[in-house]
DNA sequence: TGATTAATTTTTGTATACATTTTTATCTAT
DNA sequence: ATAGATAAAAATGTATACAAAAATTAATCA
């Protein structure tokens, strides 16, 4: 497995303290490889959003905080509507098969949170495939990946998956009656609902802090 | 000056060729470098837009594309607004005077297309720094830092400086007269006329180029 | 001749060593 | 004590060297 994947999956299992600097040669050991590919590993997370500056140099894990969760699910209800639109009419069976593929995978058991976060992105991919504008989906992708940064909760605490599941059944079968103006409401709820849950239950550990 | 702005500064003044792999060894004479900050600048480039790969292994400059365009000022349309919405009401006098600074360097000669990219930010970022949404500010960054890609257009073919201007000096009125809802539509239009000048002339390039 | 495979070359990826910067600890003066 | 300056340390940044992978060229066979 890529060090970045590695490094993602200890960021979401706590594996890594949050706050303190990330040291590179400590990394290296951890993982087992020289500073270079550490080096263009937190490079690449920084980028994503996993990492955040600390200091003049160094990078370090971000707390999670509601605020930022707000602003993800925000985002991603306006642009993934955007996107969804313009590719409902164009939709394939052949893109259906695929997303009841990944819904379908995402029933197994003995998934890491990485692997369900991407599983999840794949589903929603395989419905914005069909518009055909890959600047949007670039961005709808990163949105989605740094919300898996978030996963642990929904899967753990909130036990959000099983809603998650049938909300995806549901939107399936919209998009296969055709009916757009339904589907899209759908989805924009169902993005919408994630993100208000994931939200309040946010502001209810950060007031429990003080 | 570090070494990913001189590549994008090459890549905007089109002094680096376009659709074949960059090499790095290349790079790293060009810039008087080793390779391995040119590894970096080339990551972090990949990150943001700018590069896109080639191959398995390597990075080449994406040419440009009016669909690239239209999604970036509709994801900016859409997400500046909400973002300028979040802030308006706390807008301090000591922001409209960061903007009014960054305004005033815009009419300076003399300017790099990075350097007026980047001013043409801090002039939006002034105003939408009172938000106090770090997440949505930085994917709003990253939208425009990539639409600096096309700034070669707007300020060359297109004329756009002075329109521009004129526009974000009539927001700033807009702001200091407190009407929330007059300023959200102007800057809407502001983005979105922007977009379809933009989008509607590369549409024509395209054309040509058959 | 055209397509496949093999050999060669080129390029990227990684490790190690060194330089520079940043951080931490120590010392001094008020 | 505390703030500021200075010295030590630890960390990141960069160069060079080597390993692995990819791309290109050459060779082989239908």
């Amino acid at each position: 497995m890529e060090i970045s994947k590695k490094i993602k999956e200890d960021i979401l299992n706590n594996r890594l303290a949050r706050g303190v600097p990330l040291r590179q040669v400590k990394l290296s050991n951890r993982y087992d490889v020289s500073r270079i590919p550490i080096r263009d590993a937190l490079l690449s997370l920084k980028g994503e959003g996993w990492l955040v500056p600390h200091g003049k140099a160094g990078v370090m894990i971000p707390a999670l905080n509601w605020k930022e969760a707000e602003d993800l699910y925000l985002m991603r209800a306006g642009l993934e509507c955007l996107l969804f639109g313009m590719a409902f009419d164009k939709i394939t069976n052949e893109d259906i098969r695929h997303a009841k593929a990944f819904f379908a995978e995402l029933n197994k058991e003995s998934l890491t949170l990485v692997e369900k976060g991407e599983l999840n992105w794949f589903f929603h991919n395989a419905l914005y495939q069909a518009a055909d504008r890959p600047t949007l989906l670039r961005v709808v992708e990163g949105l989605n990946k740094q919300a898996v940064r978030y996963l642990g909760f929904q899967y753990g605490p909130l036990g959000y998956r099983e809603t998650s599941q049938k909300q995806h059944e549901a939107l399936l079968l919209l998009i296969e009656s055709k009916d757009k103006k339904l589907a899209l409401t759908y989805l924009r709820e169902h993005i919408e609902k994630a993100g208000k849950l994931l939200t309040q239950y946010l502001k209810s550990l950060e007031i429990k802090e003080f």
